[in-house]
RNA sequence: GUCCCGUUCGUCUAGAGGCCUAGGACACCAGCCUUUCACGUUGGCAGCACGGGUUCGAAUCCCGUACGGGACGCCA
């Protein structure tokens, strides 16, 4: 049988950062075994589910490069299908009606805390009970849990768990208003869409005993299961807003690639051997689930950020052009021709020194528009009255300079030689006036990205000024 | 409270009884490279939670303790 795992988010905000892990985890499993890899959206909680946040994840999943073989089934749609197993529960006599009202079930667990003892639902009344007897409420569908011995789950990240039956109680699988419960539910949807593989967080490892009481009732073959740690802050806890980006999307916005991000929640908490950077066809090849840590993994962003630097140094140069350009343009940031080539130019020196797009977009700033470019504090201090003469000499023999590149970084060496200058004192002032800033890329690209006549615009203007 | 899971440098990890004087990466510090900033490179700092076993030998196996996380709904 082919594997076949599924992500199943549900649709009530973002898409998590932990959620994106667990939804690459389950694309790799199944690339890895030549298998499906499945999306279902569990927008049974009408309340909270949104369009819009089922876009999103749509979005965030396309982004990450990790959209689904086939088109996502919706949870909300196969509530008949939910109900009608339920009812044959039922008729097998493997479940049973529960008149219980909710108040009666409140008023029980309150005792229950009271007296400082679990509390474990007990049904026993109503097995068996003639229907003409029972109470006129609407009754609630449970299955009978196990009375003794232990549920075993071999799971393929914590190992063989088990669970005392004494533990399990009757859950309820159709509410008394007809619809079904949510771990109910995703059995048989897990078991409809041929799941073999359930690959999700480990808030669901002691869900997983009540989920067996379905799959063993309805006598189907349990899937495989593993739950992967979720992923914490830096300070331990459970990852949130207040920790920074925790949407997939906000990654995006704050200038990290997509691959970057995979990469990082591929290693965050799980290793092969030494390798850190590990491309998607790599990630395929050697991804092995048994190897994912057991223990939950602290998000450390600067080490993201350092994965980012990694990808984007490797990233095409028109590609990331087009990302600079975007995003000036998403922020209204007008600009010409001239600037979108001169960032083009500038491309291949800008991506060696910044970690993200977002950084990136701040470096190629200068080069945008014509005229002089906004002075930082620190460049105008470099800007003395030395400096401009050098910027006013400069200026003037620029204007016979060869214009290319190579010849512009020989031609500045020489200057500076002929003026018995080291190269700094020429380098450092040309690029206050060209940049604004102290640092940027090779003062010969600068140069030759502005062109002739901008750069000497700007020379002179920093001359003069 | 009950049950389940976990614990190697600050962080992510390698480690399947001797290869461990515990390796790599990020971060941090210092040096080199250099036209600035980066990149690169060299070196440094820093860890097996604790206590008992088992064994000739334990980061690795067993048992406790402590600390963290999760689950206990007619939520998902």
């Amino acid at each position: 049988m082919s594997v076949r795992t599924r992500f199943a988010p549900s649709p009530t905000g973002y898409l998590h950062i932990g959620g994106a892990r667990t939804a690459l985890f389950n694309f790799l499993f199944a690339r890895r075994h030549g298998g499906q890899y499945l999306l279902r959206i569990e927008d049974t909680d009408r309340q909270r589910s949104t369009p819009e946040a089922v876009q999103q994840i749509l979005d965030s999943l396309a982004w990450l490069g990790l959209s689904p073989d086939e088109p996502p089934v919706f949870q909300s749609q196969r509530e008949p299908r939910h109900a009608a197993v339920a009812r044959e529960l039922l008729a097998k006599g493997a479940a049973y009606l529960a008149y219980d009202t909710p108040d009666e079930l409140a008023a029980q667990r309150a005792e229950a805390e009271a007296a400082k003892r679990p509390f474990k639902y007990d049904g026993s009344r109503w097995i068996g009970m003639d229907p003409a007897k029972a109470p006129s409420v609407a009754p609630a569908i449970r299955i009978k849990a196990p009375r003794e011995g232990e549920t075993v789950v071999k799971d393929l990240v914590q190992g063989e768990v088990r669970v005392a039956a004494s533990e399990l109680d009757d859950m309820i699988i159709l509410r008394s208003d007809g619809t079904p419960t949510y771990l109910h539910a995703v059995v048989v949807d897990d078991h409809d869409m041929e799941i073999t593989h359930v690959i999700r967080g480990d808030d669901h490892l002691t869900n997983t005993f009540r989920q067996c009481m379905v799959y063993d009732a309805m006598r189907w073959r349990r899937p495989h299961f593993a739950h992967v740690p979720l992923i914490h802050g830096a300070d331990g806890a459970k990852l949130s807003k207040r920790h920074g980006a925790v949407g997939a999307l906000e990654f995006k916005e704050q200038g990290f690639l997509p691959e970057a991000v995979c990469n990082y929640l591929l290693r965050l908490g799980w290793g092969h051997g030494d390798t850190e950077i590990i491309g998607r066809e790599e990630a395929i090849r050697i991804f092995d689930i048994a190897d994912v840590g057991r223990a939950a993994a602290r998000m450390d962003y600067a080490k993201l950020t350092h994965f980012n630097g990694v990808y984007l140094r490797a990233a095409e140069n028109d590609r990331l052009t087009r990302e600079v350009l975007e995003r000036f343009a998403k922020r209204g940031v007008l600009f010409g021709t001239d600037g979108a080539a001169r960032i083009a130019l500038l491309m291949p020196d800008l991506k060696e020194r910044a970690k993200t797009v977002e950084e990136l977009a701040g470096a190629a700033l200068f080069a945008l528009h014509d005229g002089p470019p906004a002075m930082e504090p620190k460049a105008a201090a470099l800007l003395t009255a030395e400096a401009k003469a050098r910027l006013q000499d400069l200026a003037q023999f620029l204007g016979d300079a060869p214009w290319e590149r190579q010849d512009l970084e020989q031609w500045l060496r020489d200057y500076a030689d002929v003026k018995g200058v080291k190269l700094g004192a020429v380098a450092q002032p040309l690029r206050a006036a060209l940049t604004g800033s102290t640092q940027s890329p090779p003062i010969d690209a600068v140069l030759f990205a502005l062109g002739r006549g901008e750069a000497i615009g700007r020379i002179l203007a920093a001359a003069e000024g």
